[in-house]
DNA sequence: GTCTATACGCCGATAGAC
DNA sequence: GTCTATCGGCGTATAGAC
């Protein structure tokens, strides 16, 4: 199985030729623009100028292609390791920061494409790799792990929901407000109130 | 655009011949249990003992077929009516209850179909319709309907999430734990502590 | 005119020629 | 090692049967 983690942005280690270079960092771009199932493989080979059979040669299947270039690992970086009690409004703050446009790109992406079974459980190790398993052990109190996983579904649902909710809270101000907000109900699961 | 919350379940309204029903009711079936792209038109055709033409023919795309025949309406029916102090326990309550599966593989199908930008739209378009407009009029202070997408939000996610965390959360006392949990996390949106 | 079998242009993936 | 040819499958358009 693909591993989405171990791929670096935009090109991932490992790729010593030139050809998987260009075909690596044109099937990154397609990915991101088009998503999984919108960037073929003949598209991606005709960017990079190669025969299609080549991207197959080079990465066995477009599901592992997928995983070795979207990199996630390198566009997702949110602190996890600052003081607690303000981590839910930190966290969704980073979420919706305009600059971070693209790690947001990057999460959309991969969550549409778990409409692919092999896709999907690259999605859950990733978060649980990411999210689940930094998180977790910092938390205090029972259920520490579930609640690690759940700050985790916030943070999905929002990313999904955040084309939709955009249009509602343009503004600079409403975006303020909305990190308020919802970093509050995060908070809530990092250290509930008793 | 076709609208998903306009069919009831399983075969919408206005099915008169036969044939349309059988077409109907295998694709209802095949699109629970294999999701949109998982189901092929020609699977349906099969399975009615037509051919694909003929589901073309009376269902325009594929697309129109799977927003007629998802019935997600018909499945989804959260209580929005009650006490706003208790309503987002209540919400996860009803979102997780193992006599809900079939809503939550609804949903679960619907979420993944994102991926395409007709259906997507059609995802928002139903939750604004089923969650956003009920309950945002309900809430009381600033950003009301915001609020109304965030709890929306939060609901995708722990659907998106559930496969995963349902893996950690086998028991009865565990998920009454984690309903708890995450229903306090969402009840932070409907009364926002001051 | 209505209906349907066939055909078209894609897709991901494979086998074999150079 | 690279490319050609091809496969089976997809959603869909259309020519032609009735």
């Amino acid at each position: 199985m693909p591993d989405v983690s171990s791929a670096a942005s935009p090109v991932p280690r490992a790729l010593a030729t030139p050809v998987q270079r260009a075909i690596a960092e044109h099937a990154h771009r397609l990915f991101h623009e088009k998503g999984f199932s919108g960037a073929s493989i003949r598209d991606i080979a005709s960017a990079a100028g190669v025969d299609p059979s080549i991207v197959m040669r080079h990465f066995h299947s477009k599901v592992e292609l997928f995983a070795r270039v979207i990199g996630f690992d390198a566009h997702f970086t949110p602190r996890l390791d600052g003081p607690l009690d303000t981590m839910g409004r930190r966290l969704i703050e980073y979420l919706l920061d305009p600059e971070h446009e693209e790690m947001r790109r990057t999460f959309t992406v991969l969550l549409r494409a778990a409409d692919h079974d092999a896709l999907r459980q690259e999605l859950v190790d990733v978060m649980r790799r990411l999210m689940v398993e930094q998180l977790g052990p910092r938390l205090e109190g029972p259920d520490a792990t579930t609640r690690a996983w759940l700050v985790t579904a916030q943070m999905m649902g929002l990313v999904q929901a955040w084309d939709a909710i955009e249009q509602e809270s343009v503004t600079e101000k409403g975006r303020q407000r909305l990190v308020r907000l919802y970093g509050a109900a995060v908070q809530q699961l990092i250290t509930p109130a008793r």
